[in-house]
DNA sequence: TTGTAAGCGTTATCAA
DNA sequence: TTGATAACGCTTACAA
């Protein structure tokens, strides 16, 4: 029952090499005789050897520096949050020797992406993280970089072509079905409930689509389908007389509607066109802390958030890529970050925390 | 604009002393001249120097042992997470020459607890971890740990007394209004609802009793006191008939009542006794994923649980305990853990989860 | 193909 | 009151 920590010094010993020989197996950089690996292999399993990922960053001392491609943050606050969680994990980091260059893009304005994404090529970058709200326009990015041998992270938007070293960001199906889920207790009796889309090209967002499918599927699986009536629209906001005058419409032909699920971070212009309106029997559930929606949601007006953990997306991604370059751990290939309920009475605890 | 980590020596170089001077300094070991004393923190001020916490651990290269005392977990399931936190994260600090020894007592007798609270004494540890329910039988230890300089962590319940390092557990007044406002979501209408304590010995639990409070004053501070009516009992279902005869007394009693809030991880008896009696109008919110909610969550039987992370609460203790000891940090007095909602549809990131 | 030795940021011991 | 120095676990040139 020894409790004594394993060291490649131990292993070393115990194969009769030196650290070097081991080190070289442990990081496959081959010039090591066969016989010899199987052999230190044998041991390290034998010993359970776990390696110390500090020193190892410590001792090889390197420079990794990334490249964060992430919407500009001044035309949509929901991006603040990311860029917040890159430069906290960037300052946990840089004692690792790692750094983080930013490149801000218009989120209204493909060529702009396309842009810094020119600029983060020519910077070759150890690593790169990416938010792919230009699923298609990004393509050509990953493809470049996945053949130079630079990983990528993408968060947010579940990408999958060209295997990037990692996904980070939420389960969009399931969450889908949580709204429904909550949606669902807060009207115990039958009624009209209504998913709304707000400023969103669905073509290029698979992830708002899985919500739905995951919204309907809650009020199907359940049996629902026959005392709930699921309504869906795709509203623009940017157009705010034909955006009232849509809601209007709703409203008017849907008098048993009683609570409206929005898929994205905009639950507050719904919360301020039912205030505006003085309607108070209809409930809404959106996503996330944004300043807007913590002001409704304080006001009553809208009952819940979901939190997609913008901050936690960055954070994670930072880390994500320092596990892989750094410390040379190997890193799942999806982080699914938790579906957080949010209300008034336990927001607080959401808007101190880091990460999760 | 420059990057460059501070070190120690980069100090030591600046001030014109030697590393082990500055080390001398940041660590009060005394015997350095004031004047260099000085001169060195302004250094450390102006640089913003950041200690390498890790190498700190690999240098000074101690040992530590910690004791946890913790209820036995075979009479109660909650308490089996707080000693899986507890092993996890001495698996992750065992690097850094922490270990835990845990003394577990039984929860229905206090002579166990002072039994098991000598043990720990006898032992001479670098720091305990206490869960401290058996509040009064505590006291003593408190001051004798406190006397002798071994920093305690207490976690699950409050305790002020004799400055514990500090307090790893929930906020259990917001908590109860977080149950409240879900309870309250839950029910558009006006109605009864029952707050039940189950096999409680409420004078040692002061954090029920703020539980208990932050429920009521939900209601209060909402104006909603004339719609709803808060009902409050103390069962024991030890005596399994006598519990059952109360809950139908006071449904009888009561054909409003529409929901029942639990203030522990019992929550499974009243939704036993629900399912058992074919009732289905009445939503049950508790406490905690053990495994018998688990499966009343997702029989649809309890809407929702508060999870009050136990795991969570043995892994940050011995952390904190970690932060303290071998890294030499500044910990926090409290730590308080986020209060998640669960349900059925968010559940399985936390069960999966490590910690938060 | 393998071993040696210096170095990463920090601490601790010992001599000055 | 100070400064050197070895050590912690690991990596990496470079020499053998």
């Amino acid at each position: 029952m020894k409790n004594k920590i394993v060291r490649i010094k131990d292993i070393a010993e115990k194969a009769g090499v030196s650290a070097g020989t081991v080190d070289r197996v442990l990081h496959n950089r081959g010039k090591v005789a066969e016989e010899v690996r199987q052999k230190i292999l044998a041991i390290v399993e034998e010993l359970n050897y776990r390696p110390n990922y500090e020193a190892r960053a410590l001792g090889s001392n390197k420079k990794f520096s990334i490249a964060a491609l992430i919407p500009d943050y001044t035309s949509d606050p929901y991006w603040y949050d990311p860029k917040l969680g890159i430069d906290s994990a960037e300052k946990e980091l840089a004692q690792y020797g790692l750094s983080v260059r930013q490149y801000l893009f218009m989120l209204d304005r493909a060529d702009s992406f396309v842009e810094k994404a020119e600029q983060v090529s020519d910077s070759m970058p150890d690593g790169v993280i990416l938010a792919p709200v230009f699923y298609k326009e990004a393509i050509p990015y990953l493809k470049r970089w996945h053949d130079a041998g630079i990983p990528v992270i993408v968060f947010n938007t579940e990408v999958k072509d060209f295997d990037p070293l990692s996904y980070i960001g939420q389960d969009s199906y399931q969450s889908g079905r949580l709204a429904a889920s909550l949606v669902h207790y807060g009207q115990p009796h039958p009624c009209s409930v209504l998913l709304a889309h707000i400023d969103e090209d669905l073509g290029n967002s698979t992830h708002l689509m899985r919500k739905e499918q995951g919204f309907k599927d809650y009020f199907d699986d359940n049996g629902l389908a026959d005392r709930y009536t699921v309504k869906r629209v795709e509203l623009k906001r940017r157009d705010y007389l034909a955006f009232i005058r849509q809601l209007d419409v709703i409203l008017q032909s849907t008098p048993d509607l009683r609570s409206i699920f929005v898929t994205t971070s905009k639950g507050y212009e719904i919360a301020a066109y039912l205030e505006d309106r003085g309607i108070e029997h209809i409930k809404v559930v959106g996503y996330d802390l944004i300043p807007r929606n913590i002001y409704f949601i304080n006001r009553g007006l809208i009952s819940f958030v979901i939190n997609q953990h913008p901050r936690g997306q960055g954070y994670w991604s930072v880390h994500q890529l320092a596990d892989h370059l750094v410390f040379r751990k190997d890193v799942p290939q999806y982080k699914y970050l938790s579906l957080d309920i949010v209300t008034k009475e336990n927001m607080s605890y959401f808007l101190e925390q880091e990460h999760r």
